[in-house]
DNA sequence: ACCTGAACACCGTTCAAGT
DNA sequence: ACCTGAACACCGTTCAAGT
């Protein structure tokens, strides 16, 4: 059990790079303008982390980690598996909300060839944790249906990136909630 | 009527920027690897363009024009608006089959922070296109419903730009194919 | 008209040097 | 242990100079 009284040097340039990663990418991610944020000059941001490649990766393996708890407290405050996957888009929203943020997955699976591949591989886990949690609850609504769970999942998982990438080019969360509802009528999250 | 015997050095450059800019985006063109293609030097751009700005903005205004282009001969071969909405994800999915590349406007999306402001708009115009397109497609084939047809032609778009994301991210064309079976049988398509 | 080579400020990165 | 300042090769961009 760890206390949070300050956080640490690490723990600052962790959520400073991941807020710059969610609206710019890796590629966006300025370290002299991050270790700036942090007030370090960029070269001290080594003694930290090896290299971009390194942060990058602990940054997107926490996000990952995040997420997970996200899901895990979703699923127990609803109690009902209907109920936390109609509420699967909030986290989504909530980064658009948050300066018209992605999900660091999604800016980074269009980055991916450009990717180091501690970071590829944090980003799969990123959306592995998200489409096995969609699978249990599609499971535990009884929505498994024929179908492998699992592919009902990652249909949820594209329809609702594909909704925050296309609500963030125009910078406007009334489409996003637009289309949740339109995803919702059709039956994507139940029926 | 232009004849086409050979290429203008506009026209290979932008060909190549644009192959660039569907891999790495607008960050990840790089001018001297984009001038290396096209066997000139990196400044020699600029006699072209006055910046990599307006560069971009060529490539994604004339991105937008042919995909409106393909999209009218979609519907021309197709003949029923109904076929041509199930052939849709056809032009997203030759993205993936051409080296694992997206569509240029998702990338970009993705990057909308960091554009230019003549690239937002051609982004903005090449999904407009799409959705009315889609938009006009539903009504001819009698699915608009109640809901306005640009809002489920907006869900459409979404949905397939974030299945290619996803099949990106996994580098698996396949997982492509089965996001819009999966689509289909949900009725996204038609029902 | 079209191209080049050299230069500018900026990036990721390294490293000797400080405390 | 943690930080800085200066340096490296690389970027977008400019521009004088060539043909």
């Amino acid at each position: 059990m760890t206390t949070n009284a300050s956080p640490t040097s690490v723990d600052r340039i962790l959520t400073a790079a991941t807020r710059i990663a969610q609206a710019h990418g890796y590629g966006g991610l300025n370290l002299r303008a991050l270790a700036d944020q942090v007030g370090i000059k960029a070269g001290s941001l080594y003694h930290h982390f090896p290299s971009k490649a390194d942060l990058a990766a602990a940054v997107a393996r926490r996000y990952a980690e995040d997420s997970a708890v996200v899901l895990a407290a979703l699923e127990a405050d609803t109690g009902r598996p209907e109920l936390a996957l109609r509420r699967y888009p909030e986290t989504f929203r909530r980064s658009l909300e948050n300066d018209n943020r992605m999900c660091l997955c999604s800016f980074m699976a269009a980055e991916y060839d450009d990717l180091p591949a501690a970071v590829q591989h944090a980003i799969q886990a990123f959306a592995d944790i998200n489409v096995a949690w969609l699978a249990r609850m599609l499971q535990a609504a009884g929505l498994a249906g024929a179908k492998p769970a699992h592919l009902r999942a990652s249909a949820i998982f594209a329809a609702v990136s594909g909704a925050q990438l296309m609500a963030r080019g125009k910078a406007d969360i009334a489409l996003f909630d637009a289309l949740m509802d339109n995803y919702r009528a059709a039956g994507l999250f139940s029926a």
